[in-house]
DNA sequence: TCACAGCGGTGATCCTCCGGCACCAGGAGT
DNA sequence: ACTCCTGGTGCCGGAGGATCACCGCTGTGA
């Protein structure tokens, strides 16, 4: 600091000071707001709570020091002042969008190896995939992954896997880094035949006296039926089928009950060709619940071609299932 | 979580998704560094670390999956790609500086009532307000403040006050809030006349023997002294100037010695009215600092009009003394 | 008329990212 | 070789962003 003493009078040759900008996010909050009328609405298509955007736009009138929005118990309307400089905003935040798209689709040209589990590729991923290349071009191929994480020979850039229960900390162990896509609850399924022409069921402790589809295992029955505290389940029987997505087209063809996740049930669900065994009947209301984890290695979680596929990722999920939690 | 089970699938009925932009701090990094060549002259301009930018950069180029910079040892130049992004982005963030500025000059009405220091207001506010009511049109008031804080007759929306020592923690309770502008050395001045026509100073201790200009109390030269290790300071004597610019007109008119900061010093210093008693002597080394601070009612804090002005005054006060920390 | 479903707002809390400091590595100009 | 310039890393503290739980208000329909 004695250093420091130096007897130089600089008055101030300064470059033009284009500084004092609004905090970003809130001008996209005050944007977003300003496009869809609404505080709830913007929150919605920003995947934000609504606390959030509402103190966006405190924070945007309060820094240009004049009234920008009329909140009303309907909705949220701009002033004047406020439509004027959305015009201007709106138009400078579409340029920054152009122009990184635009930039970002120039550059691709890796090809990025996912692996996820059969269920997901099939009833989610392969459909989705479409709409990934239309807005990143690029090559992409699909592996279906083991149901026991195999870290070790990690050969695919990303990793798209589900975990029983909802707040599974166990990372795996350095090097790789996760992050939670969607909360799903786990359903137990049958065709409307099947439980048509079988024993009614109330509470989960009926489904003993029924044909439960299993995978490699017995202990994701065993382990769900628990949760609904369905004791004597030590010694279950059935036939085992070794993967989600093979037990879930049995129960379609009436073979029995099934246990899937919301996520890679909703087609057949909306179809009617799948029942949710549970609705609408109280004993099953705490449902079980499993959770849809990404992963990839840590030194790559931020290159460009991982965090795309990410967030849209995680926005396609999130789109599809809005009553989801994703947190 | 129970009452989630409903069974609609919703196909994707989304708004143009407008997502995914890069970090905004990130880009006015880029934009820095690609109008100034080079991170360090981009965080002088920013008012922010070298670290800060190399990061933002890096931030970027891995976001949009493309090199921009080409980093040389003797600056960082754009590369053909980062010449055509930084087209397109520079217009954009030109273009929300642009808006929130004619809007935030719209707005302006309020009059802003400022308590400082005699000294700061002689010497460096008072010629320095005539560019900030350029660039914020509205009326201003400066009063002088006392030596005191006196908080509960606050009657003025803002406050400037330099404190002796380096980290005072002490905040003023509640209800106000402040912040750090600059730290400034405490220096011993006097005018080249008296200094050529008394004993030579080698070190602290030998201005026992001088003409000390004091203000209200002995106190400060006293604790000043103190900090050099010159004990045998406890009475002192000497002319009573009750105000620290007045001591400072003193010493230029070669009446003794006076303490005062760098900022209300400089002026006299470069004109060589003024010297400082302990420039290049290694018993003055460690020299004693002072902390100007900016206070304002902490409700109106962030109010426009306070805002911007502190904004203006932090970035005038670095910008004509890029030497001092400010931190 | 009263419950309810919208709307936006507030207080408290968590946590990620931004920013700063200390230090390192490498080339350029004496 | 030494110094000064350039940019880059590890580490850590703090501000702002995001969430949860809750409130107050208004319009509406049983």
């Amino acid at each position: 600091m004695g250093d420091e003493k130096t007897e130089l009078y600089v008055p101030s040759p300064r470059l033009p000071p284009r500084k004092g900008l609004p905090p970003f996010e809130a001008l996209r909050a005050f944007d977003a707001v300003a496009q869809l009328g609404g505080v709830r609405k913007a929150a919605d298509y920003l995947y934000r709570d609504q606390t959030v955007i509402s103190r966006h736009l405190r924070t945007v009138e309060d820094w240009v020091g004049a009234k920008l929005i009329v909140r009303t118990p309907s909705g949220s309307m701009l002033t004047e002042q406020g439509s004027q400089y959305h015009k201007q905003i709106a138009a400078a935040i579409d340029a920054i969008a152009a122009a990184t798209a635009d930039l970002v689709k120039r550059g691709d040209t890796g090809s990025l190896h996912i692996r996820c589990m059969p269920g997901f590729a099939l009833h989610w991923l392969s459909r989705r995939l479409g709409s990934f290349e239309e807005s990143h071009p690029g090559f992409y191929t699909v592996h279906p992954a083991e149901r026991r994480p195999d870290f070790l020979s990690f050969d695919a850039d990303v990793e798209i896997r589900f975990v029983a229960g909802y707040n599974h900390e166990s990372e795996p162990p350095e090097e790789f880094r996760s992050s939670l896509i969607v909360h799903s609850p786990v359903l137990a399924v049958a065709s409307p035949e099947y439980l048509a022409r079988s024993a009614p069921i109330h509470e989960p402790h009926d489904l003993l006296q029924h044909q439960l589809l299993h995978e490699e295992s017995f202990d994701r029955w065993r382990n769900w039926l628990g949760s609904y505290q369905v004791k004597d389940a030590a010694d279950l029987t059935g036939p085992r089928l070794w993967q989600g997505h093979l037990t879930l087209h049995a129960a379609c063809q009436g073979r029995g009950i099934a246990l899937a996740n919301y996520v890679i049930a909703s087609e057949d669900l909306a179809a009617g060709r799948l029942v949710d065994v549970g609705a609408d009947k109280a004993g099953f209301q705490p449902q079980a619940m499993g959770t849809y984890y990404f992963i990839a290695k840590a030194n790559r979680w931020d290159s460009s071609l991982i965090r795309r596929f990410r967030d849209w990722l995680t926005d396609a999920v999130r789109a599809d299932f809005p009553n989801l939690k994703t947190s």
